[in-house]
RNA sequence: GCGGUCGUGGCGAAGGGGUUAACGCACCGGAUUGUGGUUCCGGCAUUCGUGGGUUCAAUUCCCACCGGUCGCCCCA
């Protein structure tokens, strides 16, 4: 037997009904906000993530599934969005429209090669969305309500909004020497992770399990005391906005983004919810001033987020939130006799043209076991023709859920059904 | 990539070196020969993740691999 390969997953009637629903409603907010949708190649070249997303990430180092195809080009499975996003808006020239900032959402398959666990997949679905041209703190802010109006809209509860800034160029080279100079003298005594994180992205160090109770963590330079005024004054636009709004926050000066490509904004939205295990990060997202230049455009500022639909559900189920997705069936047809099975066939047909839901036996099952069959469908009606009827020219109309049974005539069946289904839905 | 743990029917699960592999749910059939959700009766794993080893004998012991799961790393 051949299984899925590792880290990828099928998704079966039952929920997919689930994933249809939470990305309508994300294309639906997505709208309200004015973000378009773009669709960008499930591959890319190897290099646009080298270069945006960063050659010394761990996603680049580590977690890219990269293959040579039959020209002997080297091509990566996308590991995020907004590398490809951003080359196809260089690519077609964006910049150049009329309106700005360019607002786009995405939708889709990502691909990174990691060990699987709960809420980690080597292939996994993320819903994001980019905003490119505007370097308004409002914007900034936009992105971050729209973010989490998704997860409000879907009923979530537990959510725990993290914000901080990067800052420009300038106020992390700054902080970046002052944190080196810092853990210089106790190298030794931090972990071996620590130690190469020091050479390679020292804001990690801070970020550190093992040695977050070192006496040096404690009195380490925050990044906020190293912003310079316009960096400051950026980031307290972004925090008045949200204020605003009336969205809540945190400010952990500690919150680091993976990738090397953010500054000024970086936040995080994170699950509080009971028993939601390791991983509580349901999406996160920032600035990114800079990318569009490396990636060949004009000087463009941008930001967006990415939020993961497998964390998204697991954060609904750990919140108990039933999404309101109907399995019910207008219609079940049940044909006793060679003469009625025929014509329920042109029948059933007939119904499903006029848009009425319905479905009938293929097993050859007796009458009884169809009926049965009806129920477990959730079928709101059951439509019985038989020889008996079939003399009579009638067909017999069930509601399943009170029992009361009423005969029709054959021609009249579809536009009784549509005034039965329509009353029901009134 | 590292460490813990687990892998028995469609699902949940008991068992344990020796020959019919419990039980529950689901499913199928019958009681009820044309009317569902209840009840009762019956049926339903040549087989215990894969491969190899030990043994007269392995689903049960050993090893490897594969996969799930939890944690680390890191992230969405």
């Amino acid at each position: 037997m051949i299984n899925a390969p590792r880290g990828t997953q099928d998704l079966l009637p039952g929920v997919t009904e689930q994933w249809q629903y939470v990305e309508e409603k994300f294309k639906e907010l997505c709208r309200t906000y004015n973000y378009h949708e773009v669709r960008t190649p499930i591959f890319e070249h190897t290099e646009l993530f080298q270069r945006g997303v960063g050659d010394t990430t761990d996603i680049v180092q580590k977690e890219m599934y990269t293959f040579k195809d039959r020209g002997e080009r080297s091509l990566t499975l996308r590991p995020e969005g907004t590398a490809s996003v951003v080359r196809a808006f260089v690519q077609h020239k964006l910049f150049g429209q009329a309106s700005q900032p360019t607002k786009l959402y995405y939708a889709g398959p990502m691909f990174r090669y990691e060990r699987p666990q709960q809420g980690r997949m080597r292939q996994f679905v993320q819903f994001g969305v980019e905003a490119l041209g505007s370097a308004d703190p409002a914007i900034d802010a936009e992105v971050i309500s729209l973010a989490m109006y998704v997860y409000q809209q879907l009923g979530l509860r537990s959510l725990k909004l993290v914000i901080n800034s990067l800052g420009d160029n300038q106020s992390r080279t700054d902080h970046r020497n002052a944190l080196i100079a810092h853990f210089a003298p106790h190298r030794e005594e931090l972990c071996q992770d620590c130690q190469l994180r020091l050479d390679q992205n020292p804001l990690r160090v801070l970020d550190c399990k093992k040695d977050k109770d070192h006496p040096a963590m404690a009195t380490a330079p925050s990044i906020l005391d190293y912003l310079n005024e316009e960096s400051h004054s950026y980031f307290e636009q972004v925090k008045t906005y949200l204020d605003q709004m009336g969205i809540a926050y945190v400010v952990d000066k500690n919150l680091v983004r993976g990738l090397d490509y953010y500054n000024h904004t970086a936040f995080e939205i994170m699950s509080d919810a009971e028993g939601f295990g390791a991983i509580t990060t349901l999406s996160g997202g920032g600035r990114y001033n800079g990318l569009v230049e490396d990636l060949g455009g004009p000087e463009t500022p941008g930001i967006g987020f990415a939020l993961s639909v497998e964390r998204l559900l697991m954060a609904l189920e750990a919140e108990n939130i039933n999404l309101p997705i109907d399995t019910s069936l207008d219609c079940y047809f049940i044909a006793m006799g060679e003469k009625a099975e025929q014509k329920a066939i042109e029948l059933v047909y007939q119904m499903r043209k006029a848009g009425i839901q319905v479905d009938k036996d293929y097993q050859a099952k007796k009458f009884k076991a169809q009926f049965k069959a009806a129920d477990r469908l959730k079928a709101k009606y059951v439509l019985v023709l038989g020889d008996n009827e079939l003399a009579e020219n009638i067909i017999n109309v069930k509601n399943m859920e009170n029992g009361e049974q009423e005969s029709v005539e054959i021609d009249q069946v579809i536009p009784y059904i549509e005034q039965l289904l329509q009353r029901g839905q009134g």
